[in-house]
Parts: structure tokens; sequence; C-alpha cells
DNA sequence: TTGACGTATGCCGATATCGGCATATGATTG
DNA sequence: CAATCATATGCCGATATCGGCATACGTCAA
């Protein structure tokens, strides 16, 4: 191993809880940077940079209005992310049968083990 | 800001590309470390931490199998994230929108800078 | 222009991360 | 028990990360 990914794609946007809450924010409407530092708690040069990352990935797009910055929501590439997550969905039920095919095979074998 | 959550958290664990990728592979069935490893092309020692890490955030399941430990799949954690995305999906759309209001936007304000 | 507001950046410290390599630990077989 | 195969760990280096703080930059209004 030698150093990989890091920030810079989607999914290590969205792993950072404050940018998750920050999009979440950005679903009810634009906002400038103040505002959504105010709401979330953060403060402001966090949330810059944070809305900072999520506008490198396409999370976010930003327009100016007058002296504010507005940072709206552009979800179209949480959309490989879904669907990545979907592809596993079969697996999410049958997971408990494997489950119990599992905790069967342990019952088995320790029944073996003293006959 | 001053650090905050890393891995052990499923957002992070995906955010990792070749964790995805054993994911993946693990979706055809359950494996020792070592074909992992030989099947992406991962040292050994990679694979095994890697493995670690899915399965702390409990994405994946262990169980001996004589010599070998055998991984498999447990995707149930992934629902959450898949859900999580799918919070987004009507802005998916609506993006497309969005942008082109932004797009009329700024013609309009171009237009209203040399009238 | 000067000021005032809104926002981004730079630098720092603390801490993780990932990969590579060597090696320890575990289990099985002879 | 020794040898062997399978797997996990430890340590290292290079590099990111996130947060905090101060401060630069940009834009508008008087």
């Amino acid at each position: 191993m030698a150093r990989a990914a890091t920030t810079s794609d989607v999914f290590n946007a969205i792993a950072e809880p404050q940018r998750r809450r920050i999009l979440v924010l950005l679903r009810a409407g634009e906002r400038p940077v103040t505002e959504v530092a105010q709401e979330l708690g953060l403060p402001q040069p966090g949330a810059s940079k944070h809305l900072r990352v999520l506008r490198e990935v396409g999370l976010v797009r930003d327009r100016r209005a007058g002296k504010q910055r507005l940072y709206g929501l552009d979800a179209r590439g949480l959309r490989p992310v879904h669907e990545w997550t979907g592809g596993f969905e079969q697996f999410w039920n049958e997971s408990f049968d494997r489950l119990d095919a599992y905790v069967r095979e342990l019952e088995q074998a320790r029944q073996e083990e003293q006959p």
C-alpha cells in the first residue's frame, strides 16, 4: 500500500458528517455561507471550507447575489452513490439468512466437537 | 474546526476505493483474505487491513474454516447510506431545472449590465 | 476613496490515513 | 514438537484531513 484517493470525490465528500449536514440543510434552499454556518453552529471559515470541498466535487453550486454568495444544492452527484449502494440491496435481506446459516453452522460444529 | 470523525463509520469505510472493490468482490461469495488480495491485485497485508476496517463497521463478517478465515459480506450497513442518498432523489432531476433557472438568471443579469 | 459587510484563504497543530515491509500470531499436518 | 501454510500486526514515511485563528480579498454604499 502507498497512499491513495482522498477528498475530491463524492464518496469522500459525504464521508464528513458536517458536510452531510450542509447538504441536508441546502435541500431547503440556497443560502449564503454565513447562514449555513449559523444554522449549523459552525464557524464561518469552517463552513466555507466544507462548501469548497462540496463545490469541487460538484455537489454544490454557488452564485453571486450582490454582496452575498449563495450556495445551492446540486444533488446529481449523489446518484452514483445511491446506485452503488443499491447494488447491494438484494443482500440486505439475504444477510439475515446468511447470518442464520452461519449460526446454524456454528451450532452444528459445536455438537460435533463433543459427540 | 478541530478534528472530527474518521474511519469506523460506514460512510468512511466506503470512501476508500479499494474497500469498495472488496465489497463488490464479496458479493460473489465468501473468500479468504488471500483470494481477495489476489483477485484484486493487492498485497495480502493491505487486504487484511481493509477487511479489518470493513469488519469493524460491520460490513463484513469473518468465520473460520479450518486453516482459513472466510470473509463474507454483510451489506445491511449499506442501507443507511442508500437511504440517506435517496433523500436527495427528488433533487436529481430538479437540479437540471435549477441549473436552467440559474443560467437564465445569468443571461438576464448580463443584459441588464449593458442596457 | 473609505468603510463596512460578506466570504475565502493561509498557516498551524494534532491526528489519521494508506501503503510497504518485516514479522508475529494462529491453525493444521506430519 | 516441528514445519508449514494462512492471516494479522507493528512500525515507518508521506501525505491528508479537520479545526482554529488571523487576515486577505471582494463587493457594495456613502
